[in-house]
DNA sequence: ACGGTGCTTTGCAACGTTGAACGAAGCAAA
DNA sequence: TTTGCTTCGTTCAACGTTGCAAAGCACCGT
């Protein structure tokens, strides 16, 4: 039989006889035969592939946002190829700018260094998508949350228990990423619309959100205002970091500081104390981003799109109602 | 120009005039041409692809060990797709019998759940490395721990600092997987040296290893055996979990209970208590799998072997020395 | 001027697959 | 028996790349 009758069983075409079709499945088992790939990609122009770029995998939440993406990628007919970052501006460059040898149908990108400048002038074609508030403006279809609003969120949490003294944790020195710009915008907001005056000296930078410069930052900002009585941590690992500061300074917590996060990463229900946060859907956005995707690979080529994820409230011990 | 010369420049042949190689280059970024991976990869009958399965990315242990493979693969030149199976035996079935189309070179298995028989009735060409203790007998490549001297030297470690009630926690019931088998083995080689009777209500089964799974544990084993004052947990986040319930049900860790866990995730350092645990080196496990991969893609053909990663215990406060 | 030598460039084929077009049967109706 | 139609199977070509071998081209010595 010939090879093409072959590849049409394999593929469920129709004008095969049943018996043909039964004989060449029986040979297919015995031989343990499997299409090869490669071939077929070659032969359709896709290979069925995407490429997700993340700054690691290690971090509770963009683990759990790959975790998602890997599962939904496979709900999809996709295959996740996963590459890090690490943060590192040059990483960020050669996935803007493209894989050296084209592979991939298309990319989910988690940018935290590179400018927006540079992202907009990508000249790869391949289709793309940017998952977070760092690539507002690139001109690439994109999945986002109000950051804003999740920082006036928790700012007003902690307010309204009555706190007055709310330090935010994980600014940015010099030009804020827009992720950063948000969240502070979102905690001012809510000062404002509270009557509580900004103290500039409550607002703690970090060189990055991990637990260790959440803890770092939590001794600066205690040794500065031993008087705070409320943490808002621009995510979880960082009020992490600073829960374990302030136990270690001899407050307590919630007692004597109050304590919110971002993200609700799982390990935020079983810490001592659990920890209150801002949580993010991350099965929806790894939804939406590869619809997205989907749409772009299925030809769409309208306009870059954008789309807001949802998120809310979680109380827990660390900062009660 | 043919287009074969344009490949003798991208890939670097010799015999190319270095004027004409200064042209086809300048033409190249012009067009901003690059390589269709996939006819190469089907002209050299390899993709440089290697699929790693693994239970999920989430929880810490395989979120880390799959950071360093997805650098370590780098670096050779690998490019990693991800798989989970979330611990579930049809999926890990897939995984072992091989996907049903060809498209990887290589594949590192981390599995939970599948029989070793099943294993390796495997049929699958497709070289392949496990990793972990369960696939013990496959007849794969395998890089594995010692298990049996983790619990050996965790236990001690509880035993040494006078504890005498000391719980395992993390037993399965039924038969049970090699890692569980060789963690209770080395558990019951210390308490036998300490001349320490084995008290059957101090082995405490659950259904995984996940945070809550070590926190109902704890709180059944503290319905049976109130006066236990160490737990052996077989990994980090099930001592998390126990951390959780002995601190809401009243004991102090390390004071009353002292705590140790298996595999030094980030989170032990930053946990309050900090955690003490046996440390595995997963860059090592990382470099060891791809190093056993790649020599079998380079075409060795030997006997399965195997190759043992090393491991140290990390004191912290959960178990002061 | 001719063949030889060594460097440079090109043509051909093949990797494994599948869409398109074509050919070969089988069958019913004329 | 021939014609026309349907159903099934095969051949051809192409996807983009690179190893191999042959061809082209200077330049040299005789």
């Amino acid at each position: 039989m010939s090879i093409k009758t072959v590849s049409n069983v394999v593929n469920d075409h129709p004008h095969v006889r049943p018996e043909m079709r039964a004989r060449v499945r029986a040979v297919i088992d015995q031989l343990d035969y499997r299409p090869n790939g490669i071939g077929r990609q070659l032969r359709q122009g896709r290979s069925g592939l995407v490429a997700l770029a993340v700054p690691n995998v290690t971090s509770p939440y963009y683990g759990e946002l790959t975790s998602e993406l890997v599962r939904t990628a496979r709900e999809r007919g996709l295959t996740l190829i996963v590459e890090q970052t690490d943060a590192d501006l040059e990483r960020e460059r050669e996935v803007s700018d493209g894989f050296p040898v084209r592979m991939v149908d298309g990319l989910v990108f988690v940018p935290l260094t590179i400018p927006v400048e540079e992202l907009s002038r990508r000249r790869d074609t391949t289709p793309a998508v940017v998952v977070g508030e760092n690539g507002e403006g690139a001109g690439l279809d994109r999945v986002t949350i109000d950051s804003a609003g999740i920082g006036d969120t928790a700012t007003r949490h902690l307010l309204d228990s009555g706190r007055r003294r709310v330090a935010f944790l994980g600014d940015k020195g010099g030009g804020r990423p827009p992720v950063v710009a948000q969240r502070v915008t979102g905690y001012r907001r809510a000062l404002r619309r509270a009557g509580v005056p900004l103290d500039p000296a409550l607002m703690r930078a970090t060189p990055e959100w991990e637990r260790v410069h959440g803890y770092d930052g939590t001794r600066a900002l205690l040794a500065d205002r031993p008087d705070v009585d409320a943490v808002f941590a621009a995510n979880d690992l960082l009020a992490f970091g600073a829960v374990r500061a302030l136990t270690e300074l001899g407050r307590r917590v919630p007692e004597d500081v109050a304590v919110v996060g971002v993200d609700d990463v799982e390990e935020a229900r079983y810490a001592t104390p659990s920890l209150t946060t801002v949580a993010l859907d991350r099965a929806e956005i790894a939804r939406l981003a590869l619809g997205l995707l989907a749409e772009r690979l299925a030809g769409d080529d309208s306009p870059p799109k954008l789309v807001t994820a949802s998120h809310h409230l979680v109380v827990r011990e660390s900062a009660p109602a």
